[in-house]
Formats: structure tokens, C-alpha cells, sequence
DNA sequence: CCGATACTGATACGCCATTATCATTTACGA
DNA sequence: TCGTAAATGATAATGGCGTATCAGTATCGG
């Protein structure tokens, strides 16, 4: 028989997964075909939404879900961590560990399953 | 000169006024229409969006943002404070107080401004 | 009570992010 | 190298949320 269900590995893929990996935050599917387009010239929008759709299928991709913004995309596997949005440039940047005392914060009778923690505020580059 | 510029004072905006701050919660625009709907017969969803609206621009009703779901609205005024998120039934709780060792998560370099919290799992009366 | 006009409900429309379509190109096993 | 089916890019279509429109209704100062 031919190849059947297989996945091929095409230059848009590699890019696509190139840019997300060497960025190392998470990123909007406008910033992935930004940063992937030098890799791979004539890249549309399309195949980066599919590419990323796959991704998050296959495991390798993490979507990142931010108050009031549209998902964004990180490589699975990193350790629990959470997210400070910079309000200048609008990147998404990871922050390692994690505050004390949120179950503390849990009223008595609800069962704590998850968290999230968003910072705000000016990243490194954008700080005067 | 005739009544310019003025608000009336309409039952529909009485009721929704009424869930909102009976609620004591983050209510979608759907959630603020179906507890209003018992308090003005007929009300519909353009009225609820439009006194919402009003509301926010108004002051006495703040947007509440939360990562992958369209905004919630609560009354203004409360202290600072955070939310849950109850998976089984997709209501959004208060919570009082505040995690420690936010600055401490912060990134060399970067100016942290703000912050959100959100705790998932399953609330009281989901609670098994 | 009256009249001007803000308000309302139903719904058409618009906006965005994402997905489906389809003709063409490309990867890759044989 | 060949053949075939997956992949791609351009773009139309979709879906969800919110707003604009408009004819009819209700508020409220006078």
C-alpha cells in the first residue's frame, strides 16, 4: 500500500515550529506567521492556524488563554508557570514559579483544581 | 427648555440593575437576561447589552475579563479581590484577599502594574 | 394630561477570529 | 523518477458577540 494517514514534514511546519520554539513565549497566530514568514516565504495565514490547530491536537502546543484576548501558543512540556502581559508591546512573556496562599483564598466548601496568574505592567524593553 | 440629556428611570434597567447587584457576582449578558426577565416581562438581550454599556461608561458597573470567555459584568465598588471559576456550572464567584509574593514573580527589569487571579474547580453546590 | 423624546424589542448588520473550500503544489514511498 | 495523496495559499464562509436601525412605547417635566 502507499502512504496512507501519515503527516509530512514540509518547510511551512518546520518554520512554524522554529519560530514558536525560538521565541520562547507564547504567541498569537498574527505573531507566529510574522516570525516564520523569513523561514518561509509565501506562508499564509492559513497553514499557520492549521499547523497550530495540529499542534495542540498532537500535544506539542499548549494554547494560552488570556483575560479579554484571543489565544495564544506555547510549546508543551515546560514546567507550571504562569504569564506577565506587557501593556506597551503587547507580548505575552513566562514567568517561573508561583504566588503562596491560594488555597487559602478558596472559600470553604469549593474544591481547588487549577489557577491562573496574570501580571501586568511594562516588560524589560519597554520600561523607561 | 424640555427634559435633554436626561436618563429615565425604566423598569428594564430596574431589573437588571436589581439581578446584577442581587446576584453579587460576574454575570454575562445572558445570565443578567434571564435573572431580569422575571422582574420585566419581555425584556430582551439589546436592552441588557445597552443598559451594561451605560453601565460601564456610567462607572457603576465594571468588566470583568477572563481568559477564554466573553466579559462578565459586576458592580462597582467592591475592594480588591479575585474570582473563581466553578467548571461545573461556569459561575463566577468572588473571592476576598490576595496571594502573596506577586513582586517576587516579577522579572528582572520589568514593572509590574497589575495583576489577575483565577482559581478553577468546582463551587459548593457543585461540590460533590 | 400632553408632548417631546429617550427607551425598548426584534432583528439586520458588522466585526474578528477561525475554519472550509478548492485548485495547485509538494513530499515521499515504491 | 512517478504517482498519489497530503499540504499549501488565497479567499469565501462561518460563528459568536456586540451594535445599529427603526417603528412602536413609555417616561416625565411642564
Amino acid at each position: 500500500m502507499t502512504n496512507r494517514g501519515s503527516e509530512r514534514d514540509t518547510q511551512q511546519k518546520r518554520a512554524i515550529r522554529s519560530a514558536i520554539e525560538t521565541a520562547g513565549r507564547p504567541m498569537s497566530p498574527r505573531e507566529v506567521l510574522d516570525e516564520a514568514l523569513p523561514l518561509s516565504p509565501g506562508l499564509g495565514i492559513a497553514t499557520v492556524y492549521r499547523t497550530l490547530k495540529s499542534g495542540v491536537d498532537g500535544g506539542w502546543l499548549t494554547q494560552v488563554e488570556l483575560p479579554g484576548e484571543p489565544p495564544r501558543y506555547e510549546a508543551t512540556g515546560k514546567q507550571h508557570h504562569h504569564h506577565f502581559h506587557c501593556r506597551s508591546c503587547d507580548r505575552v512573556y513566562e514567568i517561573e514559579g508561583c504566588p503562596d496562599g491560594l488555597r487559602a483564598l478558596t472559600p470553604p466548601g469549593f474544591s481547588l483544581e487549577a489557577h491562573e496568574v496574570v501580571l501586568y505592567g511594562l516588560c524589560a524593553a519597554c520600561a523607561p
